[in-house]
RNA sequence: UGGGUCGUCGCCAAGCGGUAAGGCACGGGGUUUUGAUCUCCGCAUACCAAGGUUCGAAUCCUUGCGACCCAGCCA
């Protein structure tokens, strides 16, 4: 046994394989594939499905493959495709084989020819709404269509030039022969291929008849040595018509068709339609906006693949419909960029401290630890002067109960700085505070002050020496659990879901920050720049998540 | 009221007949130049319900109840 068995948690899919392996039922092989329909970027769920399936086949020395389920080119793109490899990749996963299912169109076309030679196959001329209103209901059987007797010579012809391109769109289908009164609905003479001119991304015009998910997805498993078809709950009802499929043609192996339960995040959607329209009807800057679920989005935001992969572990894996709370989500982001971030000091409502003590022309350079608990990833200079800034919630002129930053006659930390005590507010005419006079303390610095508790810690940064930003502070996209749930998810939409602040100031070392480092803005969470808006010197910064906050604020 | 699937702590989730793991959340104590981190402690006599089998049941059986999925020429 390896150490990934006493390592990872146990969960019904690990199980399987791990019996399937000691039962030699594959030959001790393990292949699995991620099997993305591109038709719009991979979410949050599908990092799930990502993990699941990569990480069954790293654990077990198998392969993982990627293959696009490419088989309906009216919503499909490349555009799609690129932003797919590109997120498995930057996830951290390598795949063995990258495959298409309009690879196998060919080899797709030759098994229902063989279907229809073994007289499971027909040709139907029956429009959708006769074949929808044939099926019968759950629970009446369907009726046979007038075309299910139709001679298997008949229906061999009727194919081919289905292929050739003799008929219109929709004329006719490929539906196989099972049973028109069976329980299940997915049984009753499925369709399994369609006339659709369309331009295929890949296939170009060449063909003018695709295949369906059911037929289709089977067939691929199973040319591709696939050993475990991993699959969500709503395929379920599928599977009779994946094993009927590959049960009726020689292929190469037949593959184990395992469903569990899709991801459910609160305060989300998964679904792609949906987020497609929050794209097209710009209610978002794009697929890749930090507050999509998306990974382009969560990537933006500053969220790590390592905590991704972290959160797809800890959530489980069973067949139960469940909900996950944000939470989890979050607590996976702020274990690792806690650990990673490097500490910086930013403030993003400046209020200006003069420091009547300190020499008028004397600048400091501090040099303070990039984190607290990890020494070996080094100091930084920070600039310190007379005139300081500080956050303007960092002072109180009447302090709630427990308050323990600035008030007026009050003492307080400057972060690997000095203890300054404010002796003075100064306010506008409209009674705004405009400046806090203040003193410092010489012999605070690295130590604390004799006789006496500062208690209070705040950040700060030089009025000279630092430099403008913006800074985006996002939330949850939605303003309910379950926007699923409302008549429009809409609705939903959290109005205060991006706030953006102009005047910050970042301290001296943030003026050349790159776009993959991580960095924890002290006492106010965890930032990175953004890769898209930050051009020509304009430095944006993206929050990913706020710090945890334990205590009540007022 | 056809078929499929699922019901263990607020949210996830182990458990696979031998007497309820763990994580998140939450509450409380300690450390701390981030109200962060870290750390210690607490948190299901109880497993949808009711019967039954057994020395022993969350685990087996029976009957209920509840939830989710399926009637695309989508995946």
């Amino acid at each position: 046994m390896s150490n990934n068995d006493t390592l990872l948690p146990a969960n019904f899919i690990r199980q399987i394989v791990a019996a399937d392996l000691k039962s030699n039922k594959h030959n001790g092989r393990v292949a699995t594939r991620f099997p993305p329909e591109p038709n719009g970027y991979l979410h949050i769920g599908h990092a799930k499905s990502i993990c699941l399936n990569f990480g069954i086949a790293m654990e077990n020395n198998g392969i993982c493959n990627l293959r696009f389920d490419d088989t309906n080119p009216e919503k499909e793109s490349i555009e799609y495709m690129e932003s797919i490899e590109r997120d498995v990749q930057w996830l951290g996963f390598k795949w063995s084989g990258l495959h298409h299912a309009s690879d196998y169109f060919e080899q797709l076309y030759d098994y229902a020819v063989q279907l229809i030679q073994q007289g499971l196959a027909y040709v139907d001329s029956s429009t959708p709404e006769q074949i929808r209103a044939n099926r019968g209901t759950l629970t009446e059987p369907g009726i046979a269509s007038p075309d299910r007797e139709r001679p298997i010579a008949e229906n061999l012809e009727l194919f081919q030039r289905m292929r050739a391109g003799d008929f219109a769109d929709g004329q006719y289908v490929l539906r196989a022969k099972i049973d028109m009164a069976s329980p299940n609905i997915n049984m009753r003479d499925p369709t399994i291929y369609r006339i659709r001119r369309v331009h295929h991304h890949r296939t170009g015009d060449v063909w003018c008849i695709y295949p369906m998910y059911d037929y289709t997805h089977c067939l691929s498993d199973a040319l591709e040595g696939i050993t475990h078809s991993l699959c969500t709950l709503e395929f379920e009802d599928h599977r009779p018509l994946y094993d009927w499929v590959l049960e009726q043609l020689q292929t190469p192996c037949h593959p184990q068709q395992i469903e569990f339960a899709r991801l459910q995040l609160e305060y989300t959607i998964v679904s792609k339609r949906k987020l497609n329209q929050l794209v097209t009807e710009k209610h978002v800057s794009g697929w890749d906006d930090p507050r999509m679920p998306t990974l382009a989005g969560l990537r933006r935001a500053g969220v790590t693949p390592k905590a991704i992969r972290d959160f797809c572990e800890r959530i489980g894996l069973t067949k139960q419909n469940s909900w996950i709370e944000m939470g989890v989500l979050e607590y996976c982001i702020r274990e690792d960029l806690n650990e990673n971030a490097l500490r910086a000091m930013a403030v993003l409502d400046p209020l200006r401290v003069v420091i009547e003590n300190y020499p008028d022309d004397q600048t400091e350079q501090l040099e303070i630890s990039n984190h607290p608990q990890r020494p070996e990833l080094g100091k930084r200079t920070v600039p310190f002067a007379k005139t300081i800034l500080i956050e303007r919630d960092d002072f109180a002129e009447n302090p709630p109960a427990k308050y323990k930053r600035l008030v007026l006659g009050g003492e307080v930390r400057l972060r690997g700085s000095y203890v300054i005590r404010c002796n003075a507010i100064i306010k506008d005419d409209d009674g705004i505070i405009t400046e806090l006079r203040c003193s410092y303390d010489p012999d605070t610095l690295g130590k604390n002050p004799e006789g006496r508790k500062v208690k209070g810690v705040i950040h700060w940064v030089s009025e000279t020496d630092s430099y403008p930003a913006e800074v985006r502070l996002y939330s949850r996209l939605f303003a309910v659990p379950q926007p699923d749930n409302e008549a429009n998810f809409l609705t939903a939409l959290n109005p205060d879901s991006l706030e953006i602040i102009h005047n910050c100031r970042i301290e001296a070392s943030l003026a050349d920050a790159q776009a993959e480092q991580r960095y924890q803005f002290e006492r106010t969470g965890y930032f990175c720049l953004d890769t898209v808006d930050s051009i020509d010197g304009k430095r944006v910064f993206n929050r990913t998540v706020t710090l945890r906050e334990n205590w009540e604020k007022d």
